[in-house]
DNA sequence: TGCAAATATTCGAATATTAGCATATTAAGT
DNA sequence: ACTTAATATGCTAATATTCGAATATTTGCA
């Protein structure tokens, strides 16, 4: 057996976990996934809005694209990049509620993941 | 107006959120989290359970202690690490769920999650 | 073809992380 | 005080990450 409490612990999946933690463990990234909520946005947007030099948001981005976590759709000379795997919301989230004291009671990490999602339990 | 969808964006919080994911992307640290779930567990538990020498094991802990992620009691000579922020739990679980496919439609990472049910035990 | 806008790639220096090992501390018992 | 079990700390080489600057590629269009 290879898994604790549902989360599996063999080498390969810990790696692949880590890794996916490691890339999005930086403050650009979080600023760019966050933003990418709202939907696909083309690189220059996200340079604007981040006030960040091109080059530098490319390199995020295809890391990002890379490990799986977002995609890009081309459109003309446009590339828009969205979200490819809306778990790294509910990583940022988790994070994001980590700060607030120390939640001597609280509900973890389970809110403010309302989004398209709930469409399943209808 | 400094947040996004809910998440917090200005730099403080944006390397507070970075350098909590940053610790945690381990796979030590990630095996250590998953063990600590069932309860707090002492160093050389720790060390027989992720079969890694006492110094290596004792530096991921109070790594992830001086984040705020665990905390410890001492009893007689030996010190027990526990969960301090059970959030981490959320985020692992929500890493966890990304490598399985990319979620059709999925309830995101919120399964798997004590919730309120377990507190502190004894 | 040639130009411009949008995006990607490459490279190097500064910095941070990691792993392994030796050693230091702490607490309890004799 | 001495010993032992449990835990922590310090050090160093290897490796990885980051950031900025320069440059390259792709696409649309005249």
């Amino acid at each position: 057996m290879s898994e604790e409490n549902g989360f599996p612990l063999d080498v390969e999946h810990l790696e692949r976990a880590a890794d996916i933690l490691r890339t999005v463990a930086h403050p650009a990234r979080l600023r760019i996934i966050a933003f990418l909520e709202e939907g696909e946005k083309a690189v220059t947007e996200i340079c604007k809005h981040l006030q960040a030099p091109q080059p530098s948001i490319s390199q995020h981005l295809n890391l990002m694209k890379a490990k799986g976590i977002l995609s890009s759709r081309r459109n003309g000379t446009q590339i828009f990049y969205s979200i490819a795997n809306r778990n790294v919301i509910g990583i940022i989230h988790c994070v994001a509620r980590h700060g607030e004291g120390s939640m001597p009671e609280g509900r973890g990490c389970l809110s403010g993941m309302g989004d398209e999602t709930d469409r399943l339990k209808g």
